[in-house]
DNA sequence: ATAATAGTGTCTCTCAGACACTATCGA
DNA sequence: TCGATAGTGTCTGAGAGACACTATTAT
């Protein structure tokens, strides 16, 4: 097969345009994501975000094509996905001027261990250095993550789809890095319908915890910032 | 000159990717996007974003096509401008996938009618059929802006660099669509130092106000939402 | 002086943080 | 019954809306 454009019009360089995903989770209580090592060249040994071509005649819009490498490269269906940007230039990639469409996706620890995932997770405090432009991704990433968290629910997505409000408060305070208050956390999630009773309850060593989940739709904004 | 892709890596289609920005401003009270009649098929005649290809001996970034674009089409630099998102697909050109990435600028009318653009104004609320997906993209912008309005600076950038605080409270009101209380929004776009005094004053027919000019870098958001 | 616009003082309501309180379970 | 975790009541302080008030200019 050779190349191929799809439009005959551009008779002039064109940018090769891929899509990259910066996969988070929580792991030991700290941000992580999950890099793969390069195969080839360029760049190649070095952990990279995992990545690929769009598929033209495959994937249907781009969030497909990251969402089928995920799938691919990690094994799993993430249940938030999200576009990053898309980062260009004549620099991130020694063979020339390309573009990168950067998407994050957020997921369970248990879900990304239950799939035997060729990633491996690297906290985001501490990472290797990554090939092309991944590490400014990977700080996109977080920043959105944390920018978000501030005055929504994408934190539960980083928790299994049943939770306890404890569980939901540390989650929202390992991403924030800061304390919050129990009772009004509590307070609010519950008074602005972000999260629903589940029937059963979470059992342990004392008083049984309730059960929660996401409500429909709940990747949302609050009324107001927490 | 040939069709030629930056890498001999894949050997299958590629999307063709182009740049198109939604230029907003305030025209009449009410938020306009500029838009240009395309003088080729597909879509030959019909209203579109102004956009195009990235050149990539000359840009050295997205950003700075989205740029140079707006300098040839419009004849201006826009004080504001943010990548929006990547729209894609196999449906939104005839001619194939594609992948567009949108951006979105803020500029006050002053300058647009200085510069003698190429450009025609059309209130967002009244769009004629536009392009591609070009609907959507300026759905996606007015949504942004609106969206960070209400806690951001942006809607000075639909005003010349000095203006009033009472000019500036009717600006945030267009773009939110709705009343704000005038006291409430002097305190705390003063308080908060969104905005620096400047020297002179206006003068009009009666008690002159202060003018102001947004503080280096206060794009920021604020602490509270307005 | 008056009209008109610029700008402030102050009350109230809402909401988040602090923190002590009660509730409910296992052992 | 006790220890531990789950969950609530209540006070306080900060900030936004309402709105009446004062200030400063042109005529």
């Amino acid at each position: 097969m050779q190349i191929r454009n799809m439009s005959v019009e551009p008779n002039f360089p064109m940018p090769i345009a891929t899509v990259d995903t910066a996969l988070l989770t929580l792991s030991g209580g700290a941000l992580a994501v999950g890099l793969i090592e390069r195969n080839r060249a360029p760049f190649i040994g070095m952990a990279a975000l995992p990545g690929g071509y769009v598929h033209v005649p495959d994937d249907n819009s781009l969030e497909a094509a990251a969402a089928r490498i995920l799938r691919e490269k990690a094994g799993l269906e993430c249940r938030y996905l999200e576009q990053l940007g898309t980062f260009s230039g004549a620099a991130r990639d020694p063979r020339g001027w390309s573009l990168t469409v950067a998407y994050f996706a957020l997921v369970p620890e248990a879900d990304l261990l239950a799939a035997n995932s060729a990633l491996t997770l690297q906290p985001v405090a501490s990472l290797p250095p990554l090939a092309f432009d991944h590490a400014s991704i990977v700080d996109a990433a977080v920043a959105r993550l944390r920018g978000k968290s501030s005055y929504s629910a994408l934190p539960a997505f980083l928790l299994p789809a049943l939770f306890t409000l404890a569980e939901l408060h540390a989650v929202y305070q390992q991403v924030l890095g800061t304390r919050l208050d129990l009772a009004s956390f509590r307070r609010k999630i519950i008074d602005q319908e972000i999260v629903e009773p589940a029937e059963s309850r979470k059992t342990g060593a004392h008083r049984p915890a309730g059960l929660f989940r996401l409500r429909a739709g709940q990747a949302l904004p609050f009324q107001h910032r927490i």
